[in-house]
DNA sequence: AATGAATGAGGTTTCATTCAT
DNA sequence: TATGAATGAAACCTCATTCAT
């Protein structure tokens, strides 16, 4: 019979504290977890999740662009500015820190990026505007052919998103890797 | 006192009545679709929704096993009995074909195919074994380079995909087409 | 451990159980009752209830309009064709027929009228412009005085339903019902 | 580290403050408002609000008693020490006062007194038997008839309580309170 | 084989009130 | 005295699935 104990947080804390369990949870079951789940992992009341979120879907979206910045931040684009850039190089690089990075965070991918709130509520172009930017300086350096890079960007992403889902249903991660670099490296080669 | 007057319809027809007022709703409607929703279409009671499909998920099994076989049918692979085959060729043709019969179904791929039935159901092999098959015989004839078929049909089945998903989000069709035909043929290019 | 037996009715029947569950419990409870006391006074589960009403409050319209309706068939005004009518004796009659109809009806007439129900589903003017017609059909049969139909009808209605709840409060049915006829007759008189 | 700088009142002025926050945010919104609303109007921690009402209800409760107070100080009756009262004006100047006091205060008086608060802490008699010892008085003075003082107040209270109802509801005032009046002075009328 | 009324677990959301600080 | 984060019971509502007819 052991009180909850009602701990007092800052609202930062507490708002962190309910992302990470939802991101835990999300982790293993993907889509099926639920606010009942969150608030049991997160130890708080019920009433506490919708002070932090008006609807679940809020929870999702905050998870999502967390997710996006943590990327961004872990993997930053290199720069023109320390000398010129190796832009096939970088396309290798990104192929592996990609399947990683997701790789680690297999249910989470499903229920932010593959489920019915990627449906009601869509990404932004985030991801493949970041993409398409790379392309457009590959070319300007010489480095990649004239391939247009909208669509490209977007269908490279697909196939990119794609690895670390490969992986996780068993196939071998440096197979892949391979594979997705090969993939990049042609489409845009000169 | 006149009796509803049952149209009595042999099981094959009455289900395929059900599964094709699903299609046509899951069109327009993508996962918002319901139960409810079919029923109405199909103009049969609830009840026998569920004499024909053990759960909803059933349905969309079936939706989805008719499709690929609906594709395949209408896109059959060419065989070398007629002489050699021009793979990259059919590269290019299997491109247009696959965003064009997607592009007609847009709802139907996200509720079967990038919905929370999809984490549930998983989705077999078969697109990408089919894939496979054709990376395999290309490099056969000599016409593709040595990629890895396996990885390698998984990514560009994933790029395949996302193409009538650009389309529909306004991406212009001939652009997208175009970028994903360059993708296939360098990525298998020798 | 006797199950709660599945009964089968007719959607009107089912409806008119639920609305009297409702009635029934209302009278006794006023506006502190809840769609899981009716649905239990009811024998039926939740979901039953909202396959007959959308909303709480579309239940309450419903017995709202009920009343109404059940008020003016138990007690039609009289008209012309059968000869001239006493207009004053029918103000005498319809203030002990209003008394006596809402008294067996206490709590309801809080929950449906005095309620922040009424607030949030305003009430037509039904009642109103039926005391307001009495009065015009009484001036012009020269047996009321001069007053303005409009806003004289209101506070007499107003003064009409405070009738049943003064009674319901202890004070004397006779006294009330003198009271209310002196009132309504004296206000018209010419 | 700046404190917050607790602005440090009377525990009269502080609960005067709350009082008034609520008073005008129910004038607006009548019953829809909640304690998240008034302590955010007053300026005060949700935690201040019931360190002086133990619940919601006893601020409503004192926002009536207030009112009413205010009422009665605003328009004092007439006594006779001054001489004779003319008691049938006295009914003419009661009615347009109540009228426009009430007028000005439109949600307000839907939240007290004809919601489920209401209900739920009925409220005292004070008009009631301040409108009886008018008319008791007026008896007395040989200017009313002989009507049943309680049950009469008490109509004639519920139709002086709906006139700035129907004001607020459209109707013209003037042609409001003649109707009023005209109610008041006939039902006492000697 | 067919119906459609009925179910009830499951979900999101609200808000007066409490209590650690 | 004052704060405001935290609570949790209770409300409303949905919808795949069941089952009496």
């Amino acid at each position: 019979m052991d009180k909850p104990l009602r701990r007092r947080l800052s609202p930062e804390a507490r708002k962190r504290e309910i992302v990470e369990a939802a991101e835990r949870l999300l982790q293993q079951h993907g889509s099926r977890v639920r606010v009942e789940d969150v608030v049991r992992e997160a130890g708080v009341a019920k009433g506490t999740f919708f002070l932090y979120f008006p609807s679940w879907d809020d929870l999702l979206e905050t998870l999502r662009d967390r997710l996006t910045a943590e990327f961004d931040a872990t993997y930053p684009l290199p720069t023109e500015v320390d000398g010129p850039v190796d832009w096939p190089a970088v396309l290798d690089w990104l192929a592996g820190a990609y399947i990683d990075f997701a790789s680690a965070r297999q249910g989470i991918g499903q229920a932010l990026f593959h489920s019915d709130f990627a449906e009601r509520r869509p990404l932004g172009d985030h991801a493949i505007v970041r993409l398409a930017a790379i392309i457009r300086a590959g070319q300007e350096a010489g480095a990649f052919g004239a391939v247009d890079p909208e669509p490209t960007a977007r269908l490279l992403y697909a196939a990119i998103d794609e690895a670390p889902r490969a992986v996780a249903g068993g196939m071998d991660r440096n197979a892949t890797v391979a594979a997705l670099q090969n993939l990049l490296r042609r489409t845009l080669a000169p």
